[in-house]
DNA sequence: TTGTATGCGTTATCAG
DNA sequence: CTGATAACGCATACAA
């Protein structure tokens, strides 16, 4: 591996001006621009970024940041990861991955290595309550780019609890009554705020809340399967559901469909997310699209202004939603289902 | 920032012996090492790893590898990518992010940043050619982990051919004869091993070879959706479709069923990969399914044993696949599905 | 415009 | 077992 004495020394100038003809090539003449470039060419010179970084610690030379993701198969999340990465890349900047499968230890793992310096900030995907914050230390530079209601600290997030509301409200516009639900696990900061949407709407119908029309899941399809046959089993099931994630409603969907429920006729399903199965689901699904490829550009330029002790115009940022209404849902049945 | 200085202050020792009292513990003794580990408590001391990196250059101290993966959105890759940084995890390792959506320029753009000692190996998810060789340079570290029957240098992968051809092998025995190809782009290492186990299955079979059966697509839903029309449009349908991976396939089978085509009834279907929405489709598809999860793990340990110079116990290690039968396939109807 | 010399935070070498 | 001190590769203040 050459070194920038051995450019220095071929290109016959000192290290001085090879390291200015990389970083500040109009502080050099061009004779000496074309010296080091030639020696450079000629010998495959790489300056060592380790060496620079650590060298400009107290500078602003930004160069790794830390993805806190829960999980990275979720289409969700790996969308929003691939725009963060996206969006860094353009920028020269690298992406250390961490995915904590949900598993505190692990991520406190990964932000020691933070403080270690391996990376100058955090884009942290697990949503926090205000309680359980997320165990960052204050002066790790950090977005929560999956923020909720009671996140503090920089954040980006949608409006859940309104997006929740307007999903049941339309199910109630189609005459539903009985609405499921298929939640997240129930201190999953999403989850709370879009249970929050769905009572809200039910209340405003004036529509009872019944605790056994909640089932719980933790967002993947096999916990959706298996919610769903709490509704199959019950007396009188509810004629909508409304699960909190795509993959659950995708999950719930199969079981439905395997004891013979037809979607939407005898239920109405609706998720969240908008993933890319959800379009290709039998029936499609109707469902809250999240703009994750936004948020994963906003979080990276949010936390480059953090990192380099910008103002942030507005320490929260609550982007928009779209509703998308596709064939999994259709107006109640006439006579509730009774089994 | 507190320093290894301040450590060693605090303490009333050297730094020397703060260094060694965290790398070497077993030098130190025990009131020494009481007093280092005090003071670090006491002033929340962070060693920094990338001084600490960058002075051991020629130790074989890894901390940082990069995946260049086409698409981390792929559940096939984002499966193989979460094992992988599960693995690196465990043992104390790094994981940079370079999804480089299939982008020769920006796949260089990583390497480059690779070549500045950023990271000290790359684990490559784009299966190459040897003309189109990986452009990695030769000196750094390097596996591939989807290689195909060309790949040079340490590499893991499956038998592509041979699980293509026992997938048609099977569509064969259920009596089709006519069986369309939905294809990657065709100069893609996977797709041409795969097509190539296609033709030995029906060869072997008697069947002839017909360039209008092979649809090309891109590995995306949406180009299996497309891929799909040109066989709706044939005058004698093929009976069974193979695709050559899962998410195609749904594609494929969107199209169909929205023809009125009946799955398995009028025409089979199959996949490749098993990704989790594979077993959730409607029908659920009958697919090969690669072990996403055990690949990534073995890379991550293979890389290692390259950047540390240790000897590969074989270059390449190809990895079994599963055949799985689900609900997409069926017997080949009676009469040809003539429009 | 250029070169010299210093320091970034650690580890490693060498005496003690 | 411990303490000075010299690297590591580069950027930069300062002097020329």
């Amino acid at each position: 591996m050459s070194d920038i004495r051995d450019v220095a020394r071929l290109a016959g100038v000192s290290i001085a001006t090879v390291s200015r003809a990389l970083s500040n090539p109009e502080m050099v003449s061009t004779i000496s621009l074309n010296k080091v470039h030639n020696a450079i060419s000629q010998i495959g010179y790489h300056p060592n970024m380790l060496a620079r970084n650590f060298r400009s610690t107290r500078s602003y030379e930004v160069v790794t940041v830390m993805v806190l993701v829960p999980d990275i198969v979720n289409p969700f999340y790996s969308l929003f990861i691939r725009a963060l990465e996206d969006r860094a890349q353009q920028k020269g900047y690298a992406v250390l991955l961490g995915d904590t499968r949900g598993d505190p230890e692990l991520e406190m793992d990964y932000i020691r290595r933070v403080e270690t310096r391996l990376a100058d900030g955090i884009v942290q995907l697990r949503p926090s309550l205000e309680k359980s914050q997320n165990n960052i230390p204050p002066d790790i530079p950090c977005v929560n780019a999956c923020g909720c209601e009671y996140t503090t600290g920089p954040a980006i997030r949608i409006d859940n609890r309104a997006a929740a509301k307007t999903m049941v409200n339309y199910l109630i516009s189609l005459g539903h009554k009985r609405i499921g639900v298929i939640s997240g696990l129930k201190d999953n900061p999403h989850a709370i705020d879009r249970l929050e949407g769905y009572k809200e709407a039910i209340a405003e119908a004036g529509i009872p809340f019944e605790k056994d029309l909640i089932a719980e899941g933790d967002f993947t399809m096999w916990s959706g399967l298996n919610a769903a046959f709490q509704f199959c089993n019950m007396k009188v099931r509810p004629t909508a559901i409304f699960s909190m994630n795509d993959e659950m409603a995708i999950g719930a969907m199969q079981t439905l469909k395997n004891q013979g429920i037809r979607i939407p006729e005898d239920i109405s399903v609706t998720g969240f997310d908008d993933i890319a199965y959800a379009k290709y689901s039998d029936p499609s699904l109707t469902t809250i699209s999240q703009p994750a490829e936004e948020m994963g550009k906003m979080a990276m330029d949010m936390l480059l202004k953090v990192i380099n002790g910008e103002p942030l115009s507005q320490r929260e940022c609550v982007l928009p939603t779209e509703f998308i209404i596709r064939k999994s849902t259709g107006p109640a049945p006439k006579k509730t289902g009774a089994t």
